[in-house]
RNA sequence: GUGAGCGUAGCUCAGUUGGUUAGAGCACCUGGUUGUGGCCCAGGGGGUCGGGGGUUCAAUUCCCCUCGCUCACCCCA
């Protein structure tokens, strides 16, 4: 058979082996969230383009190449939530939230959309576990949000991570900070690849990111950002980190380390993994002071990161990632003849009811071929109606580990496992 | 957007220096017990060798194009 359909470029479908692994790394999420006291939000897929051009930026790269957009009613420009923060702000100003509550927690699980060539560890689709702290300025909240997500790494058994930390300033020493760099790199610019060169233009804090030979060497003795603090940002920054050494969280500074979103304000951090490769971004955030104005809110502090799965499942690859419930008593049903069928899918019924975990079969199949499934499913018991039961208005249980059979009526198959 | 590698069965892969019915392991199905699983044995289904074009008596194999996938750059989670 030919495929007449096939996915979309870079969006994966997730069969039931690996789903149980973002089950069990999203229930992890909402378990862990829930002691740091962070609830869950669901916001749209789908936002104006005009909201993430103006949170993330306009001269980043998601906003210029990487957004899924399309024209919505009114021509309007909608485009798919290439990230969570922009969506949670946008919902938190449009229901006031701030004005009823002065911190909120909020926790987000789901699908991101990118439109980058897939690769290792990246997909156009892809999923992110995000927490969000709306309300305080105080470093005590970053540091809140960095503990939660260094606990979430322990949960779900992630060693061998490490924190880097910056700060790369807010609206008073940022400008000046920046014009200073600028003003260096512009000296230097013939040395600087070609995409550091419009970066120069429009966003030259990047230029420290980047991983050009050449731009590294000039990068090298550009001034950073952490010596170009304002006494706010420098005060925070310098408790964010007392309180990291405090908690025992290990983290390196990083004074090169600049986010490719524009909304981040003063601290930011990212998680780096074990043997991810040129993908070792496991985890980003900081804070966000300004975002929340800029939007048409508040003047309020805020706080978040966001990590993601398939990156995390990658660096946790190898390891046992346990099932997210326990397993439960399971049973298979035999019907011998047709006769016996539709009596077993109302026992089916009512033992699912009563919690067990049950299936029968459903392609007319010899009582052998029956076994054989059980078998590959690994049943404990199973449950098998023939002739003879019929007649004896009974059914016969097997236990699959022993091998024993016993007859019994079918209001007593229930006793009968939970005495065994 | 740029570069590299790879497309043979559901999966992992062999193979064809151009030549009749293209193979293996696993998976799947049936049977070996008139009503019983695992192990074993026997048998079976399933492939226009990614698609199109060219060269040739003959192409899965050679050439060109195309599509898809993967990896890397870039950027980010």
């Amino acid at each position: 058979m030919k495929n007449l359909y096939q996915a979309v470029k870079g969006m994966a479908d997730i069969f039931p082996d690996q789903a149980r692994k973002f089950a069990t790394l999203e229930a992890a999420a909402r378990a862990v969230g829930e002691r740091y006291g962070y609830e869950e939000i669901r916001t749209p897929l789908v936002e104006p383009t005009e909201l993430f051009a103006r949170s993330i930026g306009e001269t980043t790269d998601i906003v210029q190449k990487e957004m899924f957009s399309f024209s919505g009613p009114g021509d309007k420009s909608l485009s798919l939530r290439p990230e969570g923060t922009a969506g949670v702000v946008r919902a938190y100003l449009e229901h006031a939230v701030y004005a009823q509550q002065p911190l909120v927690r909020y926790l987000y699980l789901g699908p991101m959309f990118r439109r980058e060539r897939p690769q290792a560890g990246r997909r156009r689709q892809f999923h992110q576990f995000g927490i969000e702290a709306l309300g305080s300025r105080r470093p005590a909240i970053d540091v809140e949000t960095i503990d939660l997500l260094t606990c979430y790494l322990e949960e779900v058994g992630m060693d061998g991570w490490e924190l880097g930390i910056n700060s790369v300033g807010c609206n008073r020493c940022r400008p000046g900070f920046r014009e200073e760099l600028r003003l260096y790199l512009e000296k230097r610019r013939e040395e600087l690849c070609e995409n550091c060169r419009s970066r120069l233009e429009t966003n030259p804090l990047r230029v420290l990111d980047c991983k050009n030979p050449g731009c590294r060497k000039v990068i090298e003795k550009a001034p950073k950002p952490i010596d170009h603090l304002c006494d706010d940002c420098a005060s925070h920054f310098e408790e964010v980190r007392a309180l990291l050494t405090e908690l025992a969280v290990p983290f390196t500074l990083q004074p090169l380390l600049v986010r490719g979103l524009d909304y981040y304000t003063s601290v930011v951090y990212e998680i780096y993994g074990p043997s991810l490769g040129a993908q070792d971004a496991v985890a980003g955030g900081g804070r966000y002071d300004t975002l929340v104005e800029e939007l048409g809110g508040p003047s309020l502090g805020a706080a978040g990161f966001s990590i993601g799965l398939e990156r995390l499942l990658l660096s946790l690859k190898g390891r046992e990632i346990p099932a997210p419930s326990p397993p439960s008593i399971s049973l298979y049903l035999v019907a011998v003849m047709e006769e016996a069928f539709r009596p077993n899918a109302v026992l089916l019924s009512r033992l699912r009811r009563r919690g067990f975990k049950a299936v029968m079969d459903y392609l007319n199949r010899s009582l052998k071929a029956q076994m054989r499934e059980a078998n590959k499913r690994r049943v404990d018991y199973v449950l098998i109606r023939g002739k003879d039961e019929m007649e004896k208005g009974v059914i016969k249980l097997k236990d699959m580990k022993t091998g024993e059979e016993s007859l019994l009526p079918e209001g007593e198959v229930v006793e009968k496992i939970f005495m065994e």
